[in-house]
DNA sequence: CGTGATACCGAACAAATTTTCCATACCCGA
DNA sequence: TCGGGTATGGAAAATTTGTTCGGTATCACG
């Protein structure tokens, strides 16, 4: 009834992602296709996986750098949930100013066949959803 | 600055995806990966694109039962979001009582492979996840 | 006549996610 | 000293998504 932590029953198992923020509806694990979606389901999770793709590990700074449309906060809340998934792996160097890098683990790399196929997708259709959707010209950025 | 509709400016291309909810904020269409997720990163989609795989039409009662820890009004949703995308079709029958169907158009069975891929990731790793985190027992549903 | 099934939608609410602004703390160069 | 870059996080607002309840309408069954 109430969807309040511990109240509601969505599946025999109960797990929460994403810690970044504290969920009061458990995801739903036993869905497989549920379970591999909470993981990349976020605004920018994909794109972060699919720069970290090539196996250098990359600084924060450089991540905003190449998603420069993502507010740098949000970068910043969805790496560490990466994280906390055991998708990416952080090294905090003791170091002034500042510096850490971020990898893909051997987990996270192993999403990067789904990263493939949803890329190739969109580059195959994105002329298709060009013609679909209305063009808003008439708006100047 | 604002991110009202027709102000932001997040990319050359402006479209809104999922009109069942009025969004301020235009879909960037001009990332592959953002084009892919946006169609289906919404909470029931890819199960329902995955029950609809066999290719023979369900009915919204029929994907109801199939899919029981969704909200009705969320899959009516959602099967509307994805008709307007063009991944699923609508038949409409003018009976009463009233029945309709829906099925894979050509469009939405070229995503089945990218939730294959990701039905498989999750079947081999359900097991870590399970582990991974925090069984929450004490609390009985 | 009452109940239930069918499909669908409005509206208010709850929850999750993103955005925005500000703050910490240190270093470097102008 | 001032401004910029570095990494990170709090907090509140804005936005998006999901939930819940109730309503429309018709038919069939008991």
């Amino acid at each position: 009834m109430e969807n309040l932590f511990g109240i509601t029953r969505l599946g025999d198992i109960r797990y929460f992602c994403n810690m970044a923020y504290e969920k009061k509806i458990p995801v739903d694990m036993d869905c497989p296709l549920r379970l591999t979606m909470s993981l990349i389901e976020s605004k920018w999770k994909s794109c972060i996986l699919d720069e970290l793709r090539g196996g250098e590990p990359l600084r924060p700074s450089e991540i905003h750098k190449r998603l420069p449309e993502a507010a740098p906060r949000v970068l910043d809340i969805q790496l560490k949930e990466l994280a906390e998934d055991g998708l990416v792996a952080k090294t905090i160097f003791p170091e002034l100013p500042p510096r850490s890098e971020y990898r893909l683990t051997p987990l996270g790399a192993s999403l990067l066949p789904i990263i493939d196929v949803m890329l190739r997708w969109g580059e195959e259709h994105m002329e298709l959803f060009e013609k679909k959707y209305a063009r808003r010209e008439e708006l100047q950025g």
